[in-house]
RNA sequence: GGUCCCGUAGCUCAGCUGGAUAGAGCAACUGCCUUCUAAGCAGUAGGUCUUUGGUUCGAAUCCAAACGGGAUCACCA
């Protein structure tokens, strides 16, 4: 309608105006809710146009499209602002357009360039925890949503399963884990634990020798003891110790802090880690072979995550595989004076003058970093997939700066689809005690979390749920259902690029904007219309209809937008808080009037097509979200 | 210190490209199940949109500065 309208004006503007108008000039926007009108045209910019009051260049607009647009009941003018107000004709024909269309607002597959959408990405040597449930929701819900505005995804995610926070855990459960009776160490078949979780403990394991050995060497060193240490290392220990009188508390504490990295360095147990790197990077069969079983206990603990949160992917990329390709990249970008050398052999890149700083991008000793990798994977990518058009990097914005300069990179390596790759910055989630902290042990493990909502899911619906004639297996889906849903809703709800606090007792909560929210009223729904025998059918275009039945057909037909700028800007929040409107404005109607009962068979008949245009609706949204929308609850 | 992000009700958050009297949920208080699922609905109360300037017919929204919070500036990933 909008661009009917808008149309009609360019088209009428000579007349109107006496000139012709520029689209800018026509500015629509959603009439407020307590004044009449289905569409508001603000006046004021045609009021300098027509040398006259807002009231009467609005009456005048007012009686021009009053007598043109079809579809349009009357127009009112108040400050400067005209609400149109449609007829009822026009918004029963735009729900049996909808009802129609079961795949309404989304657009034809594979009719928007390809793209990569990258999530989860963890490291191998930790479990996943509620950062990673942010990440991957968020990650998995615009992968849905890009592919129903059009594009053809690819969900990937690159798994960091290389790298010296590898071998820390390798090391530590070499040198710590108990061998059981039979010979064997540790494993996750012989102990019961998840792989992510096994390997995580060595991680931590390895992370307190460090500590310890590094608080012995401080100790020495404070003592005035450097037989152990190196020239170099003894001469910047000093300097350190110098440099920290006359400072204030904070600028002591960052000195300490450096002292103590000097510390762990010294320390046997990270050179022993530095040295597997290297023996890996060589592919020394002993290291390669425990590498690969670790990892693999790894993998299978993830799966099982992944299952639980249901999401998956349609193509993993290892690190260990692109790091190599990196180095080539690197090394041509050396030729090509994108990167240069010093002395000691380390290559770097000079983005001074983009206003960033010098940037690493290969060691002195030849191995790989992170930027490494990350320029390996990307190119990789993209001779995979040859018709490739973008990417969308789902990952947190602490590395805001990382990714600018890894496009920047790309970029001069001459690669232009540099260019259409994104950076989906999401902020952190916060606890109500503060950041998360592994140190501090309040970390928030995901596979716990899921557990706990799950717990709360089932113990809510064993109270106040409809379960009759369920199955057990049945009941036990819905509760993850509800339980999975509602972290999932809690998670996307909110703008990706702001940090959130995550309040464990509102994460399960059931009431207000929350997922379960909308999974109720899309139960109710269901078993509403199968109460009623439902079946589509048309309405005689001449029903009238209630103020609140026009809000929900407006509200249905906003769908499309939504999900466009839900799209347009990388953020399932938009599409959660549309949903959330429309579940409000139909559960207004559902309480204030009859539907299955309703013994006038034409209005009847309209209140189960709005109820179950409304239910589709709400079952489109919550899959793009990545929630399930049960049948009944 | 440089760069980037953020600041809206007691708490958690909406508020799209500037538009009418700034909205929800939670928490508090009042009502509503002998009619389709009350995980719901209706209502009360709660605001200097951090502050100060500027642009504009019009600013929570755009610009600048200040204050407050966070991130980042590693031969970590």
């Amino acid at each position: 309608m909008e661009q009917h309208i808008r149309q009609a004006l360019l088209k009428a503007a000579p007349e109107l105006f006496g000139c012709a108008i520029t689209d800018e000039l026509i500015q629509f926007q959603q009439t407020r809710k307590d004044v009449e009108g289905d569409l508001t045209l603000v006046v004021f910019p045609f009021v300098k146009l027509l040398r006259c009051s807002p009231q009467a260049a609005g009456d005048k607009l007012k009686t021009w499209i009053e007598a043109n647009v079809p579809g349009v009941s009357h127009c009112i003018v108040i400050n400067g602002f005209l609400n149109i107000v449609l007829t009822d004709a026009y918004w029963l024909e735009q729900l049996f357009l909808m009802q129609a269309q079961p795949l309404y607002g989304f657009a034809q597959e594979n009719s928007k360039p390809t793209v990569m959408v990258e999530y989860a990405s963890p490291n191998t040597n930790k479990p996943l925890h509620l950062g990673h449930l942010r990440n991957i929701f968020l990650g998995a819900a615009v992968a849905e949503i890009l592919r129903a505005v059009g594009h053809k995804v690819v969900r990937t995610q690159v798994i960091n399963d290389r790298g010296i926070h590898i071998c820390k855990s390798m090391l530590a459960w070499e040198k710590f884990s108990p061998v059981n009776a039979r010979g064997e160490r540790e494993t996750p078949s012989n102990t019961g634990l998840k792989g992510d979780k096994l390997v995580g403990k060595y991680y931590v394991e390895f992370d307190k020798a460090l500590q310890k050995e590094a608080k012995a060497i401080m100790a020495q060193w404070q003592s005035g003891n450097f037989s152990d240490t190196p020239e170099a290392v003894q001469q910047a220990v000093l300097n350190f110790a110098q440099a920290k009188q006359d400072k204030d508390e904070k600028a002591q504490a960052a000195i300490d802090d450096k002292i103590k990295e000097l510390a762990k360095n010294q320390t046997s147990i990270l050179q022993e880690a530095k040295q597997m790197l290297v023996k890996w990077e060589a592919r020394d069969p002993q290291v390669y072979l425990l590498w690969t079983t670790m990892n693999g206990w790894v993998y299978e603990g993830f799966e099982q995550t992944y299952a639980q949160m249901g999401v998956s992917f349609d193509k993993l990329y290892y690190e260990s595989d692109t790091f190599l390709l990196g180095k080539d990249q690197v090394m041509e970008g050396l030729k090509a004076g994108v990167f240069y050398q010093k002395p000691d052999g380390s290559v770097w890149i000079d983005l001074t003058a983009d206003g960033l700083d010098e940037k690493l991008v290969l060691r002195s000793d030849g191995t790989a970093v992170y930027m490494t990798q990350d320029i390996g994977t990307a190119i990789d990518r993209f001779k995979d997939y040859p018709d490739l058009h973008g990417m969308v990097y789902t990952v947190g914005n602490e590395q805001d700066y990382h990714f600018k300069v890894l496009f920047l990179i790309l970029q001069k390596l001459g690669y232009t689809w540099a260019n259409n790759c994104f950076h989906l910055s999401y902020g952190m989630v916060d606890l109500p005690s503060g950041k998360m902290k592994s140190r501090e042990g309040t970390v928030v493990d995901a596979d716990d979390l899921m557990a706990e909502v799950i717990e709360k899911a089932n113990a809510m619906t064993q109270e106040r749920g409809h379960l009759e004639g369920l199955s057990e297996a049945a009941r036990h889906a819905l509760y993850t259902q509800i339980g999975i849903g509602g972290l999932k809703y809690y998670l996307l709800k909110v703008d990706p690029k702001k940090r959130m606090l995550f309040n464990p007792e509102e994460s399960i909560d059931l009431q207000g904007n929350t997922g379960p929210f909308l999974q109720y009223a899309h139960a109710r729904i269901s078993t509403l219309l199968e109460k009623a025998s439902y079946q589509p059918n048309a309405i005689k275009l001449a029903t009238t209809l209630s103020p609140v039945e026009k809000e929900i057909i407006k509200q249905l037909s906003y769908f499309e937008s939504a999900l466009q700028e839900a799209a347009k800007g990388y953020s399932p929040a938009l599409l959660a808080n549309y949903t959330y409107e429309l579940v409000k404005l139909y559960n207004a109607f559902y309480q204030s009037v009859k539907i299955v009962i309703e013994p006038d068979q034409e209005i009847r008949q309209l209140r189960l097509e709005l109820s179950s245009q409304v239910r589709q609706t709400i079952s489109k949204a919550l899959s793009l979200l990545g929630i399930a929308a049960p049948a009944r609850m």
